[in-house]
DNA sequence: TGTCAGTTGTCAGTGACTGACACTAGCCTC
DNA sequence: GAGGCTAGTGTCAGTCACTGACAACTGACA
């Protein structure tokens, strides 16, 4: 078996990420990938990652398998798409954030941001309930807990050039943007794990969890950096 | 193809960890087990591992496929034979540490402990310069990457646990021996990659540069915990 | 409407793994 | 030292993840 996860992401369509298309090319192409992804996620949740073929999740949205290989790079891959979306969105807000925020606010900002929106994006592909039971699904299953860290660490490494470029600071030299980065993503995940094992599975619930434990992140790292401040 | 890592490792035989054995059984079956592992990082590191079949590795040892199957969990499993040696070494060096030992000396101490007896044990197993040969595929190998991050959360959660065990605190109530933890392996990794970039490829060079390293970490985290100090 | 490009299915093949079973070789006993 | 026991090994057949090639189809656009 191949097995491996793809090093640039083979792309495979939909790569772009929820555009909203025009042509009904577009739009049956896109339908086919959510519900491919809906069906592997419901099937993974439901059975487990292992226990579930490749074949059923194409079945199960009456295609061939080999159309499968060509909206995802491997059975791994479809285990995050949900995740890929938010990533994205939260990527994305955190670029377009205004250039004088100091980095914890920036990052704070972004993820605020990213919730707006973000609810109505994934709804298309997924309902939101199954999506956070995917994410239980991939912390509790070794292959995929493996290449959730790596995807995290991907994350991080580009959340902290992007500080360090806000801030005119090189990432290799100077420690804080990566440090910074650690510990806002330190948050983010224990508050993730929070609200998982909490009793209100609701966005809100994550969204008011999240942002209270970022504030308490400590006024250490919110100042500018910058000497010119 | 199989490919997900094994949750508690099947234990295929040597499990053991190189227990020196006695019979011509036990000493045979050692030599199968490192004959392979060291065909299978000769052959990693210079062709690559996807490029790398089990069959090419089990006909490099005379032995049949299946057999490599007996020995090792998956094809992914042997690349990480050496850093399995290294990381048990370090685990025994630190659960024999004196008990009166603040964490980070106990931490330091169970590495500079580990060097020793880990080169002549790792010897038997492959050259130590093809040890180091791998670490940098595995660090340049998603899929071996993913892996090795998950091992490395894995070792220092095991670390939290034994330092918060010596200092009497319960891991998930009290942060330090996760911070501790997270410190200390952050300076072995940084002197890792440090040493891989550097031009002095020893075991010494490693070794002094870890110590240095370790040394700098700060007063900070080096003083007990303990009230009853 | 016809052409063209993008999408899909089919087929065949590779490679990672696994279970079952038969065979062999050290080990232990008598 | 012969024989039996058992652990270790090879063979075989099968599953499942993936991939390339090619033929069939279907929207897009002139």
């Amino acid at each position: 078996m191949r097995q491996q996860v793809p090093p640039g992401q083979p792309v495979p369509p939909g790569g772009e990420q929820q555009g909203h298309p025009v042509n009904l090319r577009e739009r049956k192409k896109l339908r086919t990938r959510n519900a491919l992804a809906r069906a592997a996620l419901e099937l993974f949740t439901r059975q487990g990652f292992e226990q579930t073929t490749v074949d059923e999740i194409s079945e199960a949205v009456e295609v061939s398998q080999r159309t499968f290989f060509r909206y995802f790079a491997g059975k791994e891959d479809v285990a995050f798409a949900t995740q890929q979306l938010v990533e994205t969105h939260f990527l994305e807000a955190l670029l377009t954030r205004p250039a004088d925020e100091p980095p914890m606010a920036a990052l704070r900002g972004a993820v605020a941001a990213a919730w707006d929106g973000l609810a109505q994006a994934m709804a298309e592909m997924v309902p939101i309930e199954l999506h956070m039971r995917a994410y239980q699904m991939i912390e509790s299953t070794p292959v995929l807990l493996a290449v959730h860290l790596r995807r995290s660490a991907e994350l991080e490494e580009r959340m902290a050039r992007e500080i360090a470029r806000r801030e005119g600071l090189d990432v290799d030299a100077d420690p804080r943007p990566r440090l910074a980065v650690a510990a806002f993503s330190g948050a983010i995940r224990v508050t993730g794990r929070l609200w998982g094992e909490g009793p209100d599975h609701s966005l809100d619930a994550l969204r008011t969890l999240t942002m209270a434990y970022l504030d308490r992140i400590g006024p250490a790292l919110v100042e500018h950096w910058r000497k010119t401040d």
